[in-house]
DNA sequence: ATTCCAGTTGAGAATCTTTGCAACTGACGC
DNA sequence: GCGTCAGTTGCAAAGATTCTCAACTGGAAT
């Protein structure tokens, strides 16, 4: 049974590797990150860290966010309302189904869509460097 | 020569369709986006809608935004760091491809793919209630 | 034209996020 | 181990966006 979301991918050597550097925060909130299975707000991350090192900062976190965000490590997810949740991203890329009505999000991969999005760039002249695809949907049979 | 570009859609009368109604404010904001070649950010919208009516408060301009948003009349581009920045869509939903290099965007839409991600979803046991799909691109043979 | 009321607004407070800056600290070379 | 310095941090302040709520208003019904 191989789960990919039991992976705990080394963000310490992939931020070495893009020259980096791991300070004590960044490796609190990167323990954070990989050790948890919701999806936390900033604020969240900040009381979790707090509670490690009381020293750490909130623009801390939001700065470490949006580093691992262009790194690709991490995935945000901007409710309307209220704050950005994130999660780790896993290895590899997954296109996102987001429940409008709890903020539950289950990742998913579908090839054809990902061939037809390669397609439909050639065919504009472009060469796809990454892509975002969330769908926002609702339970079937919900009881609204 | 027919281009999509230069369609004035008709927003009151969508509007009204939807059951919304059409405000003094609301109708000086639409008048601003469809008027207008560049990307506006909500405060520089609140400005010019201030010079026809100066009444109309910042809120109003955002939640506007947010409505236009919703029904797909406009799109909103977040740049790290800087406010949001909108644009008029052009009549029915469309997909982007955004070149990463010049952050021009270009409308696309694929039936394949949009009927991909309902047999998606409904598999996950949901429906969908609207989606995004960017292609962030580089144009081929780019002398980089 | 008048009434009516749910939808909308403006103002300001609250919330979320980024930024400026002086102090601090990893990582590298010695 | 020690010095160095660009990268990083914490804090406070600014910036961006949403929310609360009483007052107002579009448009349907009369």
């Amino acid at each position: 049974m191989k789960n990919i979301m039991n992976q705990k991918p080394d963000y310490e050597k992939e931020l070495r590797n893009a020259g980096i550097r791991i300070t004590r925060p960044r490796r609190i909130i990167l323990d954070i990150l990989t050790s948890t299975e919701d999806h936390p707000d900033a604020m969240k991350i900040f009381h979790r860290a707090s509670e490690i090192d009381d020293s750490i900062s909130l623009s801390t976190v939001y700065r470490t966010m949006n580093l691992l965000e262009e790194m690709g490590a991490i995935h945000r997810h901007a409710f309307s309302g209220g704050p950005s949740r994130f999660e780790q991203a896993h290895g590899e890329h997954h296109d996102h189904l987001i429940d409008i009505d709890t903020g539950a999000v289950i990742e998913f991969k579908s090839e054809k869509i990902e061939q037809l999005q390669e397609e439909i760039a050639r065919s504009l002249g472009y060469d796809i460097v990454h892509h975002r695809l969330e769908l926002y949907a609702r339970k079937i049979n919900r009881s609204s």
